[in-house]
DNA sequence: CTTATCTCAGGGCCACTGAGATCC
DNA sequence: CGGATCTCAGTGCCCCTGAGATAA
């Protein structure tokens, strides 16, 4: 049971950006909670900023999730009035999103709380650590879309 | 307003990492689902793994999550026959949790869908680049970590 | 009395499937 | 008609706080 050899197990990056993933979200809940901003929130936010208008199937695809996760999303955020959908003119389908002057002016310090403790993250790295980083990460997010990829259309023709 | 230059904007590892995390999720869930596995169960799994008995207490101080939270999941996961909670002879507050055979026999399979996602993720990964990303991760997680524990007892104090 | 363990109650976020209405 | 857009209804997982019961 000793174990003395200086544990060979192959490093598995995954199962630690697993938990990086988590243990961000916990330290940026509560200060973006105070802003009525969720994490999720924030890329969607984003690709709003500054007066953009997307329909809600567009913003689903842009963020890679479901439309109905989207809808619920855009209700959430409808409630906490930082987005308004207005009617398409050119398509009554479709309602087009925007931000809110609140959500506006508030999005700078949602933007710092992430930008804050992202620092705090990187505390200790070289910028070429940095893009390092970025760069292998790149590569396995292209991995795991295209195996994603392959998952939806590809699974089934068999 | 064009910006043509090539995005200069410093590259964001920890924008990936949530992309990462999310996609890798996506991928996981449906094959560990026919298990009975959801993601969030394997690292408990792992640490009862193969007959330890631990503490509801004791596995969410581990996994870093707060009680109930752990309460609530090792609910899900006796509802699905994969734990059992038997008395501490030596405290009767406490119920220890060790895993039942469904869960001990099927562990391996979901280890291996765990398994082949990550091989996926990390195709054309050099060893010395896996080794390499493990590390800038772990730390990453050694900031964040210190900079939760601040933010739990250091930020009372003022 | 203080501390640890666990339960109960309630809330919030994020994500999915399936079924339908409406419009292009 | 086929396809796109959005809504509605129902599920599931994971996480949290706050308030209590019970035992160490």
């Amino acid at each position: 049971m000793l174990q003395l050899s200086k544990e060979k197990n192959p490093p598995n990056p995954l199962k630690i950006i697993g938990q990086v993933h988590r243990t961000f979200a916990r330290l940026v809940d509560a200060p973006l909670r105070e802003l009525e901003f969720a994490m999720g929130q924030i890329p969607v936010l984003a690709l709003l900023n500054p007066t953009a208008s997307l329909s809600q199937a567009e913003l689903a695809r842009r963020v890679q999730v479901e439309q109905p996760s989207m809808a619920q999303m855009l209700m959430r955020m409808e409630r906490d009035g930082l987005v308004q959908r207005l009617p398409d003119p050119t398509d009554k389908r479709s309602r087009l999103i925007s931000l809110t002057d609140k959500a506006r002016h508030r999005l700078p310090a949602g933007r710092a709380v992430m930008d804050a403790v992202k620092d705090k993250a990187l505390e200790g790295f070289s910028a070429a650590e940095v893009e390092l980083l970025a760069s292998l990460m790149g590569r396995i997010q292209v991995n795991l879309e295209r195996a994603a990829a392959l998952a939806d259309d590809g699974g089934s023709h068999t």
